[in-house]
DNA sequence: CTAATTAT
DNA sequence: ATAATTAG
């Protein structure tokens, strides 16, 4: 899943709240049926990655 | 601890 | 092979 919408997340490293692309997507579903959303991000400002929570509501 | 993904 | 990511 190759993403195009924006979101706003907390970028970890920089502790800076920034509206980004996510590089990708995927969801993560426990054997009861949970589901979380995760996107893995580039900080543009450090360049790391990082992981984060996605809204459930996201779509790319 | 589990799930999926991938950078390290 | 392991960390990181969330929530219950």
């Amino acid at each position: 899943m190759v993403c195009r919408t924006p979101v706003k997340v907390k970028d970890p490293t920089s502790h800076l709240e920034m509206v980004i692309v996510p590089e990708k997507v995927y969801v993560l579903r426990n054997h009861r049926g949970k589901e979380i959303k995760i996107g893995l991000f580039v900080s543009p400002r450090t360049g790391k990655k990082f992981r984060a929570l996605l809204p459930d509501a996201y779509q790319c």
